[in-house]
DNA sequence: CCTAATTGGGCAAACGTTTGCTCAGGCGCT
DNA sequence: AGCGCCTGAGCAAACGTTTGCCCAATTAGG
């Protein structure tokens, strides 16, 4: 078609559909059968280079080998899949493909899926228990192998291999990839009251985050042994499902209404961290030199941000491939075999610019 | 375990384990078939529904419902599609799984594809041909009926109906869903040039992003109309593949060390804007009273950044669905029905905090 | 020379569906 | 009475692999 005289530059993709036999369907094993004059038994053997094949002389596997590439031969992953009984696939089931916080989680559990040859369905629920529910049948439906929850509720217990990253929701069978909370609260409220905060503002997690309650809990504990009262008009909760900022927003507003004074904010995230400093400026208060500010995650802007965020690091990609290790691992244990009920990894403190000494006037007030 | 006084409203969970048959595999139509005394192929055609299953009387119509129901019968999605020729499943390629051009895209996709019944593969290849040739061939062995590459150059051609967001590449028979860049850049720059700035900075995409040639044609382009003259000093591109603000502070900063002064900067996209308004601060340049910026793409956290960003909107999640939607369409259609070539979709220029009128020591030395 | 092992593969079942074809009985119509 | 049609299904092939079992021919060993 085109000019040979022209060099061919532009245009140098492998171009698979010649490749494939010429009726346009892909090539099968009949496919070989047929052109080599072998049983498709012997040429499944061959290429998958099982012991049964040793038996094959040396000339013949060649012959197999070459039509495979002449052909480009692929195996029917769905075939095979429904052959063996193991389909290669896992599902990963996130609130939103759009936050940063699963996100990097994701990019974790990739890398661990595909180096061990699995690839993965995503499907998001908006925490909505009902599109979970879906998403779980879907799944099974679709014989993956195992699956990853981030931050889900499950309504269904299926007996597939499952692991959970932050959720705490104990389950037979579950392994549950966990932050130590306990340690990260501790941090950043040391951070805090090292730095001489004494009336700390806090912002938990919506209602349907698996970790709002513990993260809660580490956070009543903490205040208690650093002998400081939380002040229960100094807690607002992140309302609202939508994945952005505005819930950190609209929570600091509420915080700030209630017109009781604070020196310091610890949000759930850094998402709502940003929403909550935003609405912080927008009553005329500084950050940090009016309000500290510390968040959660350390998500990909956090030192970006203007301040930069003071925040508590979670090892989220880390996290992510523990996560598909795990779920390899019990795919391919022995059903008896127990897997382990947690995996717990350590938060780092990430000091940036959002928080300093609590302004002069306010701790002579205190 | 639980004292049974203790009200059960932790534990409600459908256990699916037990409404599968006792023998723990899934109930499959020959388990049916044994439990009804009725053939495969009786229950099959009850349970879709098909023309056919009219001569069978209602009774045994409700017999085998009922069955299916109690055995918690469902299709083994696997062997349908071998069945079938159609696997109701897609792959979606992106360069990063946690950058936030791509995941807003990857909401609306979702979107589109479920409610057409289709579920997807996500597969992630920073940017690297090898691996996206890697990806192309595991979906194609996974018997996908499409592929969506977002952002992505292809290095293979293969005849699965595909579509492209943002990939300028003209290919046989693949869709492409386009922004309309000469109207983006039009809005982003008409905008400076009418708030009074002349020496304008660019910052470029990274050689390997799809939209970086066409934009940068488009920006030489309204320059030209706008009666701008670029100065090639105030030129930077994205280096790195790293999906972080990184390559934009770089960017920045050898913008800022050419020793050539300018009042507004015009970026690839809005985190490297983010990256690049974090180097101006450093530098001592206050935005936008120094300089104004501009960014691209208009992603959840421009609206809170400090400033809040002036940016192009890209209906990224709208992409999304057209992607989705066209690509079923593609699927469903006859095979030699030519689908279109490219859908554009209109920019909108969002503006907020980031950008002002020049200095007026600036625009008196100009 | 007889037996046994090795070489070189083939046959067919199985995974779970879907679907074209067949078929027996009953009924209505002419 | 004969014909055709409707009812109510069943049989078996097909999708593409994998794998347990079988078998014929050759070779090795005794």
């Amino acid at each position: 078609m085109a000019p040979s005289s022209k060099k061919v530059n532009k245009s140098d993709k492998t171009d698979l559909s010649d490749a494939t036999s010429r009726h346009g369907a892909p090539a099968s094993l009949a496919t070989l059968s047929a052109h080599l004059g072998l049983s498709v038994a012997a040429i499944s053997r061959v290429l998958n280079g099982v012991p049964a094949a040793k038996s094959i002389p040396k000339t013949t596997q060649d012959r197999i080998f070459a039509a495979a590439k002449e052909f480009n031969y692929r195996p029917n992953a769905l075939a095979r899949s429904l052959r063996h009984g193991r389909s290669m696939m896992v599902g990963v089931l996130v609130p939103e493909v759009s936050e940063g916080y699963a996100t990097l989680v994701l990019a974790g559990i990739e890398q661990g899926l595909l180096q061990s040859g699995y690839i993965y369905f995503l499907i998001s629920h908006h925490h909505r228990s009902e599109l979970i529910e879906r998403a779980q049948s879907l799944l099974m439906e679709r014989s993956v192998d195992g699956i990853i929850a981030i931050d889900t509720i499950m309504p269904l217990h299926s007996r597939l291999p499952t692991i959970t990253v932050s959720c705490p929701d104990e389950q037979e069978g579950v392994t549950n990839i966990m932050l130590n909370q306990r340690r990260a609260v501790e941090l950043a409220l040391d951070h805090l009251v090292g730095l001489g905060h004494r009336e700390i503002a806090i912002i938990k997690g919506q209602s349907f985050s698996s970790d709002t309650e513990p993260r809660w809990q580490a956070i009543r504990h903490a205040a208690s042994r650093a002998q400081i009262k939380l002040n229960p008009k100094l807690v607002a909760q992140l309302e609202g499902d939508a994945p952005s900022h505005e819930p950190g927003y609209f929570a600091a507003q509420r915080l700030l209404a209630s017109d009781t004074p604070f020196t310091a904010l610890f949000t759930f995230n850094d998402v709502s961290a940003i929403g909550a400093i935003r609405a912080l400026r927008e009553a005329g208060l500084r950050v940090p030199q009016d309000v500290s500010v510390v968040g959660f995650d350390d998500v990909q802007s956090a030192a970006f941000q203007n301040p930069s965020l003071t925040t508590v690091r979670q090892p989220l990609r880390t996290m992510g491939m523990l996560a598909a290790e795990a779920l390899v691992r019990q795919i391919t244990a022995h059903p008896d075999h127990p897997p382990s009920k947690q995996l717990v990894v350590d938060p780092e403190l990430v000091v940036r610019e959002s928080t300093c000494p609590p302004p002069a006037k306010k701790r002579a007030k205190s």
